[in-house]
DNA sequence: TTGGAGTGTCAACAACGCTGACTTAAAGTG
DNA sequence: CACTTTAAGTCAGCGTTGTTGACACTCCAA
């Protein structure tokens, strides 16, 4: 990353930023996204599920009683498509949706005690490689990391991101 | 998943990694995954090409005179699926396919002008998201999102990321 | 000349996005 | 109460992109 040679401070810091850093950028997320991916994939593949099923159980566990429409806002996907695999998760037992008490048009919800075991498993293995990532990189390399990041995001989705957090405070 | 507290420090940092702040990572490499390919999807959305289309184009520019078998490896899927997205490619004359001249059982790929305009466009506005994401996040933030992101990936893809680095020095 | 590597192609399938159209039920509103 | 809106579910169909398996062709090398 080669610095700015003088250039005037004006609150944010002058960068720049070469076609080939930008590239390398890029590439880094793409194996990266890969190798991040890999270890959850390789468990569900014998279930005949997929990242979209993963996806669906993270956030029901992280945010227990959401609701349909909530889950759909995060994952940023259709209805149907969310639909398609609610559907699996339900028949098989592992999640469990509940009619709303105040409203009665809302589902709500909930891993099923084999839906956490499945979402344990796979948060497992990605959490394993993401811990040794983290500490081969040390504390501020990962502040670093989640600041580009979250820099990276739509702001809606940046919305959703902070929202999440502040909800499990 | 909590950590030990307290252990011995041998030559690795110690970080005291929380289920929460792993959680917190993975979310935001979801969030910002999606934000990272946000820009270049619209584009091909309205070409009937994808992600995968390209991911391609991106990897011919970066090493021009590639052999499909490199392409394969580096994009770690199937040559069947690779060849879909190379036929189309080609057939709408981005990219160019020599047969190889010591041996003519390999097929050296070349982006046309087409195929370089068409990367330029895509890269652009991928690039755009991650300068700002750059600039916000400050060098220090950049260097440290690299590593973990080198650290997360599986060695396999690590040494195909550093050969690609090396390659274009 | 035979075997193997590199490449290309066909068929079939699965996961998971999408759109569009429609239903049911409940809630909100005039 | 009648009407509209909202939440959810469903059906049908399609596109991209990954997968296997099978097969053919070219060319190099033992």
């Amino acid at each position: 990353m080669t610095e700015a040679p003088g250039g005037q401070a004006s609150g944010e810091t002058l960068l720049y930023l070469t076609d080939e850093q930008l590239r390398q950028g890029a590439e880094a997320m793409f194996f990266a996204y890969r190798g991040f991916t890999a270890d959850p994939d390789r468990i569900l593949a014998g279930l005949s599920y997929g990242r979209a099923h993963h996806r669906a159980l993270h956030f029901i566990h992280g945010a227990p009683g959401t609701t349909v429409n909530n889950l759909l806002s995060i994952l940023g996907v259709t209805k149907q498509s969310l639909n398609r695999v609610l559907r699996t998760l339900i028949a098989d037992g592992l999640v469990e949706s509940r009619v709303g008490r105040d409203d009665k048009r809302e589902r709500h919800l909930h891993l099923t005690e084999a839906g956490r075991a499945l979402e344990q498993e796979l948060t497992d293995v990605q959490r394993a490689r993401m811990r040794t990532a983290y500490r081969q990189a040390g504390p501020e390399a990962v502040a670093g990391f989640r600041k580009v990041l979250e820099a990276m995001m739509d702001p809606e989705q940046r919305r959703q991101y902070k929202a999440l957090r502040e909800g499990r405070g």
